[in-house]
DNA sequence: AAGTTTGTAACTTCTGTTGTTGCGAATAAG
DNA sequence: CTTATTCGCAACAACAGAAGTTACAAACTT
């Protein structure tokens, strides 16, 4: 089953944000990402409503960061982005009658539940800085990159 | 995203299968799942091949379980079923050339796989036996469909 | 030989993310 | 105030993967 990169793609744009100066159009996100503008304002909209990012119109405007990266979790960014189901496993039917789907059910939604407790936990502890912290890291043992890197926008 | 059913599914057969005497039809199996026998044959093609069912073609023939519910985990047909992936969310790209969505990636990747691992442990510690006995527990909760349930074959 | 049942390929349907087009609204520059 | 830029949003198309369906061959029982 393909899956959900939005959660993916706004971390990577957050972050990108982060080190470039002013304001980045949706046109510009969009070529960084390598999708189209109406992609990214769609997203973005769910981070917009929680303040993560503001939006300007007209002239010189675009996105900009509405609180610095330590101040949001992946936790916050999933929730922003809308919560998207975390399994691409799940029952047969939610509210089965057959006592045997029932105990099925129960069983498979227990795992379920205490694994994405963890997975939600572990987001909560993590925060945009990190990330970057670990790119910076990243970045000093590739110096080759380290000039288009630290330039701003690029894939 | 729509989820996948197989795991579920094949549960909930097996602990009937287990419940009921002699060969279950692919056609009785499947208005059971209230699905097609060509999507049970399909799915417990997999079941087959380790061994966990058995199959018989001809007058009488059907599915039979290879093995007591005792010996089998969940962890066991999840893999008998083609170990689907688990979540629904994921990276944009496997192999990115930018270090800030390498960094990304490696900070969802570290949350998914401990997630996945303990989803899977706990996977391993659950046999279809278990589940069986709290079908038992459920059944003596509800005594109106004990007659109906104890039977054989119902949804 | 006839009837039942699985095995499998090929195709369609369904659902949700992603991609695209089009146009309106807001803002800045000249 | 006119024009260019940029977001906002609705509507629709493309795509992917699971599920459903059709058709027919193969194997087995009686």
């Amino acid at each position: 089953m393909r899956h959900d990169s939005r959660l993916s793609r706004m971390l990577h744009v957050l972050i990108h944000m982060d080190r470039h100066e002013g304001t980045a159009t949706s046109e510009t996100i969009a070529a960084m990402l390598n999708t189209n503008p109406v992609v990214v304002r769609r997203t973005m909209a769910g981070l917009r409503e929680k303040g993560y990012v503001r939006s300007e119109k007209g002239h010189g405007g675009g996105w900009t960061l509405g609180r610095p990266l330590s101040e949001m979790t992946l936790l916050d960014i999933y929730e922003a982005v809308g919560e998207p189901a975390v399994f691409a496993v799940g029952p047969a039917c939610e509210q089965p009658s057959c006592l045997v789907e029932q105990a099925v059910n129960a069983a498979l939604a227990e795992a379920f539940e205490e694994a994405e407790k963890l997975l939600l936990s572990r987001f909560g502890k993590v925060t945009l800085a990190d990330i970057a912290r670990d790119f910076d890291a990243r970045m000093a043992r590739h110096p080759a990159f380290a000039t288009a890197a630290g330039a701003g926008w690029h894939s």
